[in-house]
Formats: C-alpha cells, structure tokens, sequence
RNA sequence: GGAGAUGUCGCGUAGCUGGUCGAGCGCGCACGAUUGGAAAUCGUGUAUACCCCAAAAGGGUAUCGAGAGUUCGAAUCUCUCCAUCUCCGCCA
C-alpha cells in the first residue's frame, strides 16, 4: 500500500511501475486515485467547515439556554439556533455518506496498487523470469534411486496418509516414530539456530479475530486460505506472520524497540483452495503443517541488510542440515503487490533432479506498515513508518522432502546430521523398520 | 460459562445530575530561567490522523476501549461488542 500523498506528487512513477509488472489493466486506477482524492479532500473541507458551523451553533445554544434561566425570552431565540443547526444536518449528513463512499473506494484502488519495487529487481512477467542469483552446495544425484518422500517415510513406518484421509480427509497426514521425531527435531533445531542469529523466540495465537484476517489480506486470499471456526469470530492462522504482525496492528512503537527480530512458531491452516488443489500427492501441499518463521521490524534504511541476512539464515540451515539449496529472486511480475523486493531458497530435490521452494523471503518496505498503521516514535518526536520483513526458517513436513532425499543412504538409512543429532537422542542415522 | 466492578491525553487520577471539556491536577518528559555545576525551585510546553494554506505561521475537523444510537450539542445518557479486575463454576 502506497502513500496517497506520494502518489499524487508521483503519478508516473506509479504507472511506470505497474508497467514493470506487467499490470496494465491497473494503469486506469491511478488517474481513477486522482480524481478520486481530489474529490475526497474537496468534501472532507466542505464537511468540516459545516461541522465547524453547527459547533459553534451549538455553543450558542448552550449560551442562550444558561441565560434562559434568568430571562425565559431567550429561549425563543435558543430554538431558532436549533432549528438553524437542524437545516444543515441534511447536507452534512450527505457529505458525510459520500465522504464514506470515496474513502473506501480510494482504500479499495490503494489496496491494488502495487508496491514500488526495488530497482534491483529483474524485470519479468511471470515466475518462469525468476533468477538464480547463487547456488550453495552441489546439487548431487546418487547412484541408487531416490523413492518419493512419501515412501521413504513408509519404510520408517513414518506416515499414515490412509487414516489420515479417513480421520481429517485429503491434505492431512500422521507422522510417526522416527519420522515424527524428525519433524519436531526439524522445528527444535531452527527454533535454537534463530535464537543463536539473536532472533526472540514467541508463540503466537494460532487463531485470530476477523479485523486481524482484514489487516493482514485481501479478501481473495481470505476466501482461499483461512479457516473459520463455527460461531465464533475466529479464524485459523495460515502462518504465524498473521498474528505476528497482528501483534503491532495500530501501534506506535518507541524506537529504541528496534529492529524487532522475532522467529515465531506455530501451526499453520490453509484451505488451498485454488492453489494447484492438492494433486501432488504426499506432504508438498496439505492443509495443515508447521512453521518456524522470522519477522524483522526495522528502520527504513536498515531494511535491505536485514533482507541480506535473512535469506542467508536460510542457507546456512539448510546447508548446516546437508541440503543443496540456491536463491532464486522472483522477478517484477511474480512479485507479490506488497513486497518491494523477495525471493525463495529452494531445496535441491534428488530425485525430481530440480530445486523446489523450501522459504520466501521478503522485503515489505513500509507497506505493510502503512496498512496496518504501525508507526514508529522517531528521536525528534515525529511517527514514520518502519520497514517489515519475514522469511520462514523452516516448515515442515514440507522441508523433510528435501531432508529425507539429500540425507538417504543407499542401504535406505538416513543420516542425521551433527547439527540435529541432539534432537534425535544423539543418533547419527535412522534405519528402516523392515 | 455465571455474578459484580472497571476502561479518560506516556503513567496515576478528576470529570460521568449532557454545553464554559480535547479535557483539570499530580508524576514523568522537553526546553528556558536560576546555579560555578547539580539538586531543589520557578516558567513554558508536552497526543494521533486528516483537511485548508506554495511553505512556515496559523486555522479547521475527528478521536475520552471500539462501534452504533438519542440530541442543536455526548467523556458524560442508551444499545452492541472488546478488554481488564474480583468472586463462582469448569477444565490441560
């Protein structure tokens, strides 16, 4: 969400921006914004000035009716101010509908209107622009055959996609045994490596109001993420940023407070409905998995190193767990509305022989913030909008694809790197069942 | 979940028989005076958003948990919601 006030100083920039992301058919709405604001700003001084009006209309009431009390002809006078007062509150009421009516229009086209976004960001219309910036660790291919994940986890007596199906239906999975150890040994291992980078660990509500869900999306998305529960203004997060951000939802932060480095846990709940459905089989796409996430809150300038880092995190943990990975910057067109500038880090899969998204990383600049009015109390007394970032750390189950077919041996073990051995008792390798 | 109480400008409070209250007082904070320096004292100031104004100065509107209503006019009255506290119930 951008400034109106930039906005209306820097058309052309707006266009020219929504041209890089190949969204011509928004061009329109910025000269629609315009004329829009304009007409907004002309009621809003109307309205004021009427409603200066009937203030000090009112005030004169108030006058004649204490001078009333000593001299009754001035109550005469006291109704004709009021019937004064009434005539106007027609008109005023109208302006007021219409003032009503032109600022949600202006928030709706506000909401649409891209992000400006970083000049460094490759120019491109669709995801098949995207660029491999780096790759770190070899992207080897065993002698042996890597199965799918799903049947790796079956030899482990892993998984339970059947009872699943019958218990909670397609998209949801039992973990089990080694594999379930795994996963939560996944989430521990992060949960420490963020806390070592100096992040703040927190555990967020895993459900949240209706005005949260508003804040944090559009209603698009809404209707294809979230979940509601029955009877009560509730709404399962489909990622902790949803609450993590919540948390700062029209608050004026003291300066010193920054950056706010937080790596955030929880259960996530998506319907992913309309996403590619739930075809790929297994645990790539499901309805319901867990998520270690950071979030930086920061200052304007400091917005691009955090960037940096973040992303970095993210190999270094996966490297640290064996995984080949590369970064890949999502190109202007694939490029979310609200984020200046983001790419994912994607896992190399032995077995499909192509890297897949493990972790999205994304600078928001302050549109985020300014959505949500989240204001930071500057030195000089003045409020300016901080810059927010997140990144996800690691979600499993999805992420123990990557793990179990960068880590299986050809005997159908799989190693445990060093890293993670404390969260699996020690062990260095996890044998079959059979 | 049941009963009661409460929610005011950073904090603590006054106001809550509707007009002179965008809001008093104390603390805190900032600046100034005083001082060799400090403490103390005195003085001044101390929110957010938006609109008008080229800008500054200045002016205006809105905001007393949130929203709606009554009224010429609401911090003050009514309704709904939210939160907090106390007691009871129920559970990890």
């Amino acid at each position: 969400m951008l400034d109106m006030k930039w906005i209306r100083e820097n058309p052309d920039a707006v266009k020219e921006n929504i041209r890089k992301k190949f969204q011509d058919e928004k061009l329109p709405l910025v000269d629609q914004l315009l004329i829009l604001d304009e007409e907004n700003r002309r009621s809003i001084t109307e309205a004021s000035e009427l409603r200066a009006q009937r203030n000090t209309l009112s005030k004169q009431v108030g006058m004649l009716m204490g001078q009333a009390k000593k001299d009754p002809s001035k109550l005469e006078e006291a109704e004709a101010v009021k019937a004064k007062v009434k005539a106007n509150a027609d008109q005023l009421a109208e302006l007021e509908k219409r003032e009503g009516e032109l600022e949600e229009e202006i928030h709706h086209i506000l909401m649409v209107i891209p992000n400006i976004i970083d000049p460094s960001v490759p120019i491109g219309p669709d995801d098949s622009a995207n660029v491999e910036k780096e790759r770190f660790g070899e992207p080897l291919v065993p002698e042996f055959e890597i199965p799918y994940h799903t049947e790796i986890m079956e030899r482990f007596h892993g998984i339970d996609m059947d009872a699943a199906g019958r218990v909670a239906g397609n998209g949801f999975y039992y973990l089990v045994g080694d594999i379930a150890r795994l996963h939560e040994g996944v989430l521990a291992y992060a949960r420490d490596f963020m806390i070592g980078k100096g992040f703040t660990y927190c555990i967020p509500p895993f459900m949240i109001r209706r005005n949260v869900v508003e804040g944090v999306m559009s209603q698009t998305e809404m209707d294809a993420m979230m979940y509601k529960i029955e009877g009560e203004d509730l709404y399962l997060i489909g990622t902790s940023e949803h609450s993590m951000i919540g948390r700062f939802i029209d608050q004026i932060l003291p300066e010193d407070s920054l950056p706010q480095t937080l790596t955030s846990y929880s259960p996530c709940f998506r319907k992913e409905k309309g996403a590619h459905g739930l075809e790929e089989r297994g645990v790539y796409r499901i309805h319901q998995f867990e998520k270690q996430e950071m979030i930086v809150v920061c200052k304007p300038e400091e917005s691009m190193g955090w960037y940096e880092k973040m992303w970095r995190f993210s190999v270094e943990l996966f490297r640290s767990l064996d995984i080949p990975v590369r970064q890949l910057e999502c190109c202007s067109g694939d490029l979310a509305d609200l984020k200046v500038k983001s790419c994912d880090i994607e896992a190399w899969s032995p077995r499909q022989k192509k890297y897949f998204e493990v972790c999205s990383c994304a600078n928001m600049g302050d549109a985020q913030a300014r959505r949500l009015k989240i204001r930071v109390k500057g030195a000089d007394g003045k409020n300016y909008l901080p810059h927010t970032l997140n990144n996800t750390v690691v979600a499993p189950p999805r992420m123990l694809i990557a793990f179990l077919e960068n880590n299986l041996e050809a005997d159908g073990s799989v190693r445990i790197p060093a890293a993670l051995r404390p969260y699996m008792g020690g062990a260095g390798v996890i044998t079959p069942k059979r």
